[in-house]
DNA sequence: ATGTACTTTGACACCGGTGTCATAATGTCG
DNA sequence: CGACATTATGACACCGGTGTCAAAGTACAT
């Protein structure tokens, strides 16, 4: 034996002086096998340092215990960080995993290349989850794909209308909602509105309706100048927010779409010359750690990226497991902070 | 075949009629096989989706195109988040791992359970990164062994003298002297560090280590009293720096052994009334995202996340290969910002 | 025509486990 | 004591690829 390579299971039955069927029945814990022999199967197994190789057991088996986590690039093209909310699903995701017994298999991909299904269809994992913004390229036809390989997945994000994944997603509706109903209660009577909303961000639309139709019943209509087009980066909401000013458009509230876009409002905000939340009441979606630390700290509707992580990693689980599952909405909490009091 | 499953490699040989051999050269671009045979090959597996099975594959050629990160869980004992650090850490060796060709297998690991090599002894990866400050429990003892199996790993983190294992790490000594002497040009005199300045937290401690020696190269001891133990999060640097404040040391400078603990002591210095950068300069280490958000700004050491992500994996891909490889210490990078400057 | 070299292919063992089936050993009951 | 159930074990096929080897086919030189 030696130190040449790793130990097999034949090298244990050899010196446990039993069949390397009853070696791998007995690292398992059959109940087939006699106390004594499986006592006997441990000690050798253990002073070999024996691992299981999990390629052949999952070869035989057609099963991992791995999940794969598709993590898109931002479509920022910024070479050097991922997007600070998507890093902390990553963080929550991992410990979700690991809770459940899972390892998880990373993968980071470039919007050009081809991702179908490498992992599942590989049989390196037994499931997928995919994670990122928006709706670009060929998404759904991706997506369709998936489905029709019978691939098993769960989606972040919003769900779009006649597409039939199971999704895992923040109430962004319900978000947009809070936003407004606190800005309404503030007495703030000219919003505006900073964020894609578009068809091409799901998520972000999603709330800006929420947001939009709260404010119409409490009769605060939101023009159409009160809208400004940005993705989810500090720099676009500054750019976003200085075209606002230069174009004139007067407001005493500002929703961001999300807390980075905030952060770059506020400060073209500041540069601006304009108080927060005097002049102007700042609202962020995400609730990721900077907004807690900027001046003024900044209110924002907080995603749960801890039981999102969890309820992604359950779901697909159940998925997996041939159970009934059905997309999960998870309560957005609106988190009060100097960019909207005193 | 129909939807019986996935297509193995026997599918496309029975209908490009050539051998099964031949379908998995082919697929490989053998030069050993026809052109028009690798064309018809292509063309089939291509129309049965098919997609090579990893787990046969890897256990044939006894290699995984995979690397493992093991994470381990701050020994703050925190459920909800992990160090903000380590997760850019994460997000860059992700990154570079993509970059190189190879999946991430991400493990989070509990300081309680084994974890001994789990993935490379079971072939899932071909070789290991260790993330994860200090040098706690049997640390030790468990690089000792992964040594001993010639298990391929590298650990991000102080060298430790007389470890024989391959460390990637910012230069953590100079980090220090960057902040010392970054202090005596701004005047200052009295100085404390905040931090674990013991062998527990090496990292740490090479960090106080360039602090002190330069201090006292230009004549400005740190006393016992200047010191105060705390580990990297954002609570244990307060309290640390209420102690210090409540035991009347006098200091105009403060260097804190990680951001987290910066923003920590800025908290508890701002609540003392003082003014920072007036009555104490501030410097931190990470230059984490928050650094440069919170108010006054912190000045920082920066570790560049990036690159050493990219040096991780490399320097593994390198040993893997069996080349010879050395340590590698990154250098660090005085950010300058408000909690040293006005 | 024969020998030699080169190209292309198929048969087959193999990687290291898991699951099925047959068999041996032991126990139980009428 | 024979019939049968129960327990414990080994032999063996199998998962889906990869690498080796032999052999068939073709080209070219002698």
């Amino acid at each position: 034996m030696k130190t040449k390579g790793k130990a097999t299971s034949f090298d244990i039955a050899h010196f446990a002086g039993v069949s390397q069927s009853t070696v791998s029945r007995a690292l398992r814990n059959s109940p087939l096998v006699n106390e004594e022999t499986r006592r006997k199967v441990w000690e050798v197994a253990k002073k070999l340092n024996y691992k299981v190789d999990k390629n052949a057991s999952n070869l035989r088996t057609q099963q991992s215990a791995t999940l794969a986590i598709l993590l898109f690039e931002d479509p920022t093209g910024d070479e050097s960080q991922i997007n600070p909310f998507f890093l902390n699903m990553l963080g929550s995701i991992t410990r979700a995993c690991a809770k459940e017994g899972y390892d998880l298999l990373v993968s980071f991909q470039s919007i050009s290349q081809d991702w179908r299904a490498e992992y599942e269809d590989s049989h390196r994992a037994d499931g997928i989850i995919l994670l990122g913004y928006g709706d670009y390229m060929d998404y759904q036809e991706r997506l369709q794909n998936l489905l029709a390989q019978d691939t098993k997945f769960v989606c972040w994000g919003a769900k779009v209308e006649g597409r039939q994944d199971l999704t895992v997603s923040c109430d962004n509706y319900g978000g947009g909602q809070l936003a407004a109903q606190h800005l309404i209660e503030n007495g703030r009577k000219h919003c505006v509105f900073i964020g894609d909303a578009s068809e091409h961000s799901p998520e972000f639309l999603t709330r800006f309706k929420g947001f939009q139709n709260t404010l119409e019943q409490h009769n605060i209509p939101l023009g159409e100048r009160s809208i400004a087009n940005a993705i989810s980066t500090e720099d676009s909401g500054y750019h976003a927010t200085r075209s606002l000013l230069a174009n004139n458009v007067k407001f005493d509230a500002l929703f961001a779409a999300s807390d980075l876009i905030a952060i770059g409002a506020i400060k073209a905000l500041k540069e601006a010359g304009l108080k927060i939340p005097e002049d102007v009441n700042v609202i962020g979606f995400d609730n990721i750690a900077a907004a807690n630390y900027i001046t003024p700290s900044l209110t924002t509707i907080q995603q749960n990226t801890t039981l999102a992580g969890q309820m992604l990693v359950s779901n697909l689980l159940s998925l997996i497991r041939g159970e009934q599952i059905v997309d999960t909405l998870l309560p957005p909490k609106l988190i009060v902070r100097q960019s909207t009091t005193k």
